[in-house]
RNA sequence: GUGGCUGUAGCUCAGUUGGUUAGAGCGAAGGAUUGUGGUUCCUUAGGCCGUGGGUUCGAUUCCCAUCAGCCACCCCA
């Protein structure tokens, strides 16, 4: 037996049944993030290894175990995009948009890849979107951003929302936290799991996301990094906070959200909702304000989030199908066939989804597919329709049916 | 990468304490109605019982491996 190929692991394929949604999804992102103004960038599916390298950071797991990599014929390192910010940030350097005009607010909706183990809500292809502005600085467009996400998540009525916020500082109070970080829980170093024990020397900030119950207790007593931000990064919080509130976007501030990308720096952000199993986050975000200058542009303020398309649809409670035929055109005989072609390529024209038959069923067959994809008329043309120059049209819903002149049958649609 | 659960018809699932031809519902095809769908009735097709190996006279059933799916850990959208 000749063996059959088979999806990759942790792909997907979207049938009919789900892609009308996704489509409608997609449509509503694209109109969504349009309203305020943004623009939709679209960048390639892989880019030089490098670019990720200097951006997510060599520590994390995206790079250094789930990053789909390989070296082309001309010996060049090539990488999968395992996210897209990465990529934004560097079309947005090649092309100068920041000698263009001041602030540039860009969104985006494409594919992302990481070869991670698949589970609920974590797949090895998925459809992330988001959105990136940059050029300011000011805590007005750290609540724009988070707004956006919000409002888009809020107005299509996912249940149990929470965004959770936080800011990390900037460099140098982070670099000073993280050292606190590391003096506090190397006290309960031999308590700690062999995987805190890694984070600590890695990344300690991550330990805070511990779910064991006894580290969790010790998370709790452990240094906040809100004691550690300095003026300015408190009052940008306290601004950002504000303006969320005078917006009605309820938040929780949450002095332990640290988000996994290196280059995150004073206000990160994460939306999520319950229905996702172990992966509860929608959307995660924050500032970046270095990351232009460390990828070589000028030095350039930034905010942005990245959320998952799977994420949102799961977490949606929606049924959105196809949208039924208008005229199904039932024909018997050969010239019946070529006469009901050049017929449903007119009613076409008029926006109608007209559907004909090229598999040579009976007229039994025929009604009974055209009741089964719901649609709502059904033209029957056979030799004697042709001869009379008169079609039978019948409404599947009322049963009705009448004779309608072939000249006029247009017109009656 | 680690762990747990699950693989039987297109779909949802039964079943075989190891023993001739593995079942149901839904769906599909055809007919009752030779040119009229939906309801009803009848008929038919469709299965290497995930794959490979082992035990056995005999394996879809037991054992091992493997692959796939789901879920969780790690990490993350």
């Amino acid at each position: 037996m000749k063996e059959t190929i088979q999806n990759i692991k942790g792909t997907k394929d979207i049938l009919p049944k789900e892609s009308y949604l996704w489509l409608y999804i997609e449509n509503y992102i694209h109109n969504h993030f349009s309203k305020f103004g943004y623009q939709e960038i679209r960048t390639p599916s892989f880019e030089k290894t490098d670019l990720f390298l200097r951006s997510i950071g060599q520590e994390t797991d995206i790079v250094s175990k789930e990053m789909y990599s390989w070296i082309d014929q001309g010996n060049n390192k090539l990488t999968l995009r395992p996210e897209l910010t990465a990529s934004v940030v560097r079309s947005y350097i090649q092309h100068q948009m920041g000698k263009q005009n001041k602030l540039h607010k860009l969104y985006y909706l494409g594919s992302s890849y990481r070869r991670e183990r698949p589970q609920k809500g974590r797949f090895r292809q998925f459809k992330q979107f988001g959105l990136e502005a940059f050029g300011s600085s000011l805590p007005e467009q750290d609540a724009e951003i988070i707004y956006m996400a919000y409002s888009l998540y809020k107005s299509l009525q996912i249940k149990n929302l929470r965004l959770k916020i936080n800011s990390i500082g900037n460099r140098n109070s982070r670099k000073q936290y993280k050292i606190e970080l590391q003096k506090y829980f190397t006290k309960f170093k031999n308590e700690l799991t062999e995987a805190s024990q890694k984070r600590l020397k890695i990344n300690p900030l991550r330990i805070l996301d511990t779910k064991v119950d006894f580290e969790v207790e010790l998370v709790k007593n452990a240094p906040k990094i809100i004691d550690y931000l300095d003026l300015d990064d408190q009052k940008h919080l306290e601004s950002v906070l504000y303006f969320l509130k005078d917006m009605n976007v309820p938040y929780i501030l949450d002095p332990y959200l640290v988000r996994g990308l290196d280059y995150y720096s004073r206000t990160v952000f994460e939306i999520q909702t319950n229905t996702l199993g172990a992966q509860s986050a929608l959307c995660g975000g924050g500032r970046y304000d270095y990351l232009v200058k460390d990828l070589g542009g000028q030095d350039t303020p930034a905010i942005g989030f990245a959320a998952g398309l799977e994420r949102l649809i799961m977490a949606l409670d929606m049924d959105i199908g196809n949208k039924n035929p208008d005229i199904y055109i039932v024909s018997i005989g050969d010239s019946a066939l070529s006469y009901s072609f050049n017929l449903a390529n007119s009613l076409r024209e008029k926006d109608l989804i007209v559907l004909t038959e090229t598999i040579g069923r009976s007229l039994k067959s025929q009604m009974k597919d055209a009741n089964r994809l719901n649609a709502s008329h059904v033209i029957i043309i056979g030799d004697d329709e042709i001869k009379s120059q008169m079609a039978s049209v019948k409404n599947m819903t009322t049963g009705h049916q009448e004779d309608v002149s072939l000249s006029k049958i247009i017109d009656y649609f």
